[in-house]
DNA sequence: ACAAGTACAGACAAAAAAGTAAGGTACTTA
DNA sequence: TAAGTACCTTACTTTTTTGTCTGTACTTGT
């Protein structure tokens, strides 16, 4: 694998899964290479340009070692290289979505409590300064 | 949320979800207390030796802060806590299945590599120093 | 008296991850 | 000649995460 990276504990698989795709973006662009395959370094960085172009390459190029993502130079001017899942990428992806099935749920339980309260406020607010 | 942590970007769920069982234990303990609920502070501490109490017990409070886990105590001495998953986080744990199974396909897929390098060392060395 | 067990808390240090800023190539367009 | 595009690379700094160590309050066992 690409970097030392912090050693996950294992003892149900899970390990080896996180050290993929654990990274702060990895999720993230193995979703969007899914998505639009195959991808430029340059639309990827257009989808998501909060990332810096080093975290985009580092992540690709650990991706890419740990074989989830697979990537073709094309000897061009300007040059040119497409990303895109490999079949075990497309398996991860796939084995990811029940997570972010979760993760939606619960991001939307998790915030009723602040909607709540902002209505609240809102309301006070409103009752203070109507119209 | 328990503690400020590296923020991560979210287009799909995975943010969230992350953010909840992405810390290096969270995964495991959770795995372990639904399966051996409830689960005591000391009983988690033996299951997983390589654990300080430090992170153990700030795992336990995010994770408990975040909905999956809920903690009760019992006011005796000496002191007697106990953790048990909640529906939350019992779904979280289902949810997180096929990432394991990927993970263990994945691990025994860049292990053969691996394998096949210790056994050519292992039979030099054997070579060398036989019996 | 002293060690051992329970479930923590807090200060501090080390390590890992992420970010910033600048540069580099090889070619095109103005 | 300068600026622009695409795809990086490197050095350096900051932030986040994890680990180590010490200490608490109380009881039981020797």
């Amino acid at each position: 694998m690409a970097k030392k990276q912090r050693e996950l504990p294992d003892s149900c698989g899970l390990g080896p899964a996180l050290a993929v795709i654990g990274g702060k973006w990895k999720a993230l662009l193995l979703w969007q290479i899914h998505q639009a395959q195959p991808c430029r370094f340059g639309e990827l960085k257009r989808l998501q340009p909060d990332i810096s172009e080093k975290m985009l390459i580092q992540h690709l190029r650990e991706m890419e070692a740990d074989g989830i993502i697979h990537r073709e130079v094309f000897h061009q001017v300007p040059p040119r290289v497409e990303y895109s899942a490999t079949p075990e990428g497309a398996e991860l992806d796939l084995a990811l979505a029940p997570l972010a099935e979760w993760g939606k749920k619960h991001q939307e339980r998790t915030e009723k409590a602040k909607v709540g309260a902002v209505r609240a406020v809102r309301t006070a607010t409103e009752a203070a300064a109507p119209g």
